[in-house]
DNA sequence: ACAAAACGCAACTTTTTAGTTGCATAATAA
DNA sequence: TTATTATGCAACTAAAAAGTTGCGTTTTGT
């Protein structure tokens, strides 16, 4: 999930999804500078990673922002942040009571 | 940053760092299944990312956790997640008054 | 003093990822 | 119907990332 938003195209291509708006390949592909067949693989990575939804309507396939694994990658980084302090929290009250 | 998050092991050593105890190159190559030089490698990214913290301390070099990215991504993501939020708003808004 | 532990640097191989090109197919608009 | 638009598939190239190996240096323990 991490690796699928590292790629800076890929992070473009979701954050401009964020709108809730849905875009074809081509209306994605018009504004970056590469081939529609590379957007279509960042595409399919996003959408494999969870974090795009993709229907075909008539003859394009539209892609459309997908919240879940948003709200798990933010769930994981408020654990990690959660240890962070409580560790923050131990190391407190150890000096203090050093101190005493 | 997601992109140095985005490798399983670099992952695996900032979560494991996340309690706020320094650990030496070494001690972090213990668990994984590759060289230290891999390791090494692994934490530089970490590092340039400013994920995680090192300081030489006599013949090792500790690496410790690194809040301050952290908490961007998590205010990065928040805020996507507000402008997903606030578009289902919109539509919600939209639909209703179409009913109306 | 000397052996071992912990590391750095650099060259190298291997594997993945990013991106392109060519061609074929389905849907649409005139 | 016919040209055009939107896409898919597959093979390919190029570039970056992941990992290894060999060797040298500094620090520590005995």
């Amino acid at each position: 999930m991490f690796a699928a938003l590292g790629d800076p195209t890929r992070l473009a291509i979701f954050d401009r999804l964020a709108d809730g708006k849905p875009r074809s390949i081509s209306v994605l592909s018009d504004d970056a500078d590469m081939t529609r067949q590379a957007v279509t693989k960042h595409l399919r990575v996003l959408e494999a990673a969870g974090l795009v939804q993709n229907h075909r309507v008539g003859r394009e396939s539209q892609y459309a922002f997908c919240p879940d694994q948003l709200a798990e990658a933010r769930a994981y980084l408020d654990q990690v942040a959660g240890r962070w302090e409580s560790a923050l929290m131990r190391l407190k009250t150890f000096v203090e009571d050093d101190d005493a």
